[in-house]
DNA sequence: TTTTAGCACTCTATTAGTGTGAGTGCTAAA
DNA sequence: TTTAGCACTCACACTAATAGAGTGCTAAAA
């Protein structure tokens, strides 16, 4: 099945870029007058009848043009598009905007969201920097009512974790300080793994406790999704006409609303794959529903094993893929570079 | 003008409970049926002539039933409509949904956020706690590349503030430690202003610059909208019948989008009332032309002058005021209390 | 064997025409 | 002051007619 001439390749791209900017079902006499092609529209029109039988292609009802089926459009992103860079220009100007914000993490992500979704002209997601076998920096502890105490974690790297505790009976705030100064002194360095080891050689009950709980806090750094979700750009989604049928648009945004949807996409995905390869969602990939008319390019960014995360754009399957991809992977390396910059401390302790 | 009398208001009410439920303009014959008025449909109809003359109702077209106009929905909402408290069996839900999740200040927001979402049915947006006049309770530097240092800065109250800093040239990490430890020393406890006090008795270079940068960052709890920014119920909107017209739906989901929007109409309502009080926007007010069909409920939590966040929920003007209201009052008193607790050593020391 | 012109056919989208019905405003009587 | 009666308005739903873009097939041309 896969051995197309080349006249039905160089048709069937024809088709997915005119359906991709106009929106609309394409014909045959239309395409060969626009792309002043030098055979006849009946032709084409054997052609289609083809890239129809084959699977690539689809007509919304009988007398009307074809549109891409998904595996059209799976087709065309594997072996068709071919892969550009992102135009050095854009790349200037993105890069321009990351140097002004040379400020907090929370910004790079904020700033990241922005960019897709501004060049993907879609629903961008990005997910918090998220480390794995973290170390611990520094901790500190604040005694707040009663039993209630604000455990605040520095892990290397400079992640920063809160949590409120509640312990067994009420502590003083100078039995909490001289706590905290003693693991600060013993505990720095140490993973989730070599803290708990610690907890075996101590008597001190509420020295046992704290250790517990703060190799507990910083082994959360397995999930797969631990920090915040920032977006961008969810009301692009909403001006292409594919969604303008509001029950659509709903499923599709709430997607994105849902932790539980994007951890259970990212397992599948991204975590399994290196940093910087992208992925290419072409609607629920028969897992999915709720992906049904939408694509996801989705990427991960980061040093693998010490610290990464997610970037994606979200739009509809008639989507700009070559583009959309570069910028994908444009703005994934990006932070990766971003990440490394700031990290090089603990790559050289390893 | 404000006089009307008791049947009309009566009527006026009816009508504004009726169209909220049934999102169809109101006739006179269907209003008199529905309720069994012992009155007749002509002097419903006389007495609907009267309130679309003083500007409480409309009529989409010359033959069609009378629609509330954003000023009757206003009387009703201060007038008419009464106050109510949230169903004690609700608040109780919610208040167990509090308490199984005792844990980061980060949880509470997205719960809060859920709970408003899914009880107005409208979209609901959340910004975290952020506190004024904040004091200095630890600072940490961590070296990373060169002349970047990330600062880590731990308030009173718990608040923590990461910053990449880049200094004139690159400082090593036992001089970074020990700044930090002497600016624990002797600039725990204060506040901004103290500490830039503190910058003109120093004669140290690199002392001097982390006090600055840190009373910099500090005095940004200033700023309207520091930090996150959470959001539920997004696709809520779009299932409500006056925003199948997808360009209403995308200029009102912007507003929640965009910060700038958000910081605009906090400044102007709720930064401006104290705590608990619930700000009811209809309309975008004259103000805000992208809110023509929305209507906005806000309060302000927390302790005002120590540390205070809003909550908020966004639908269509034909909104079930009475119940959003009681509950956005609600959630925010809730978030209120927690605060509370968690601040108490705050508290004390004031 | 491949390409193309010609043609009959299909189906959507648009436009115009027509009732229908819910609703109004006015007037005059109760 | 209220209400019955009535003429009038106008969106909405329905129907029918038409135009137009596109297809598939067949037979001739290359």
């Amino acid at each position: 099945m896969g051995n197309l001439t080349e006249r039905q390749k160089f048709i069937l791209a024809l088709i997915i870029r005119e359906y991709i900017d106009s929106a609309q079902p394409v014909g045959s006499l239309r395409l060969v007058k626009r792309y002043k092609l030098d055979v006849s529209s009946a032709t084409v029109r054997n052609e289609m009848a083809v890239l129809t039988e084959v699977g690539y292609l689809k007509q919304p009802h009988t007398s009307a043009g074809r549109i891409p089926t998904e595996e059209g459009y799976r087709y065309f992103v594997s072996q068709l598009m071919g892969q550009t860079d992102l135009p050095i220009e854009i790349q200037r100007t993105i890069q321009h905007q990351f140097y002004q914000a040379q400020s907090d993490v929370d910004q790079w992500m904020r700033l990241a969201a922005s960019v897709l979704a501004h060049q993907a002209q879609g629903a961008s997601v990005v997910t918090s920097l998220h480390q794995a076998r973290a170390r611990l920096k520094h901790i500190e502890l604040i005694e707040t009512r009663g039993r209630q105490v604000l455990m605040v974690l520095v892990l290397d790297g400079g992640e920063v974790r809160q949590q409120v505790l509640v312990l067994s009976e009420p502590v003083a705030q100078d039995k909490l300080s001289f706590v905290a100064n003693w693991l600060n002194q013993v505990g720095e360095g140490l993973d989730a793994v070599s803290l708990k080891a610690l907890h075996n050689l101590e008597n001190d009950a509420l020295k046992k406790d704290i250790i517990v709980l703060t190799a507990e806090e910083m082994s959360k750094s397995d999930a797969v999704l631990a920090g915040e979700i920032y977006h961008d750009g969810l009301t692009n989604v909403l001006s292409e006409p594919e969604f303008t049928e509001p029950g659509r648009a709903r499923r599709a945004l709430r997607l994105l609303e849902e932790r539980s949807f994007l951890e259970d996409i990212l397992t599948h995905t991204v975590l399994s794959s290196k940093v910087g390869g992208v992925h290419v969602l072409i609607g629920g990939e028969s897992t999915w529903e709720d992906l049904e008319d939408c694509s996801v390019i989705l990427s991960r960014y980061g040093v693998p094993g010490v610290a990464t995360g997610a970037v994606g754009v979200l739009g509809p399957q008639r989507m700009p893929y070559a583009h959309t991809i570069s910028t994908v992977r444009f703005v994934s390396n990006l932070l990766s570079d971003l990440v490394i910059e700031t990290l090089t401390d603990i790559e050289e302790k390893e």
